[in-house]
DNA sequence: AATAATACCTCAGGTTTTGATGTATCAATT
DNA sequence: AATTGATACATCAAAACCTGAGGTATTATT
């Protein structure tokens, strides 16, 4: 049967992770100044101890998306027969990470004060 | 030209509040025990001094499916000549609200986490 | 030889939101 | 008396994003 089990269904299974995965490719690269896209559903898994799984069927789209608007470009090398294709920012995919990381401040801001009761995450 | 420019457009741009709304709804409903549609908007305008606007073309229909899925109940009460639908948790609706809470948490420890140079909102 | 991991991809269908628009009542102003 | 603004509900097409499934192919492990 092939591979028909080839992942566990990564299951966040909240919606509020809508949104937040452009953010998430962005800060990565804004660290690691260059990756591809297999490289970051690890990274993913990695520093969240295996709770968050990034979906390929959302990943390769949003980063062909950022690279449509400038945020990213791309360079393709080859390891062994094996495509890779690197990621990086470029200077507007910068200033937009810096943007955007604000704009989740604000969320979790705006969040404590409609759900008073803290979340004291310091 | 009527009301055209009824609202200055509430603008919060960002695709992280997507999820995010129906949370909210819960979450004030656990506080005030009922509230109607256009109270939940002056509501969450107040409590965060009008940087976050609820989109009314958003508000109705998530309050018409929290019902639906029976999380919600509603009341309609006539004030002078004018319907007012108050909402209210079910019990089911008061368990959902302590689960959804629980993944904000995670949502944020999540990118706390990824975006490690931290979030810090004590 | 088969399986698992690496590495890219697409696409139908689902949910949620945006932005526009519609209707009507009531209070305040002109 | 008439208009505006606030209150209060609603719908809907299009946009945005994601899920879950499927596809292809190489390399490493069993």
């Amino acid at each position: 049967m092939y591979q028909l089990l080839r992942y566990i269904c990564g299951m966040n299974n909240s919606q509020l992770y809508k949104g937040s995965l452009s953010l998430i490719i962005l800060k990565l690269l804004e660290e690691n100044k260059r990756m591809y896209g297999y490289e970051i559903t690890q990274k993913v898994k990695e520093q969240t101890n295996g709770e968050l799984v990034i979906n390929e069927g959302a990943l390769y789209p949003a980063l062909h998306k950022l690279e449509a608007e400038g945020l990213l470009t791309v360079t393709i090398e080859q390891v062994g027969n094996r495509p890779r294709k690197y990621y990086a920012l470029t200077e507007k995919g910068e200033a937009e990470t810096t943007n955007r990381l604000e704009e989740l401040t604000d969320f979790v801001k705006h969040m404590q004060l409609l759900l008073n009761p803290k979340l004291s995450l310091g």
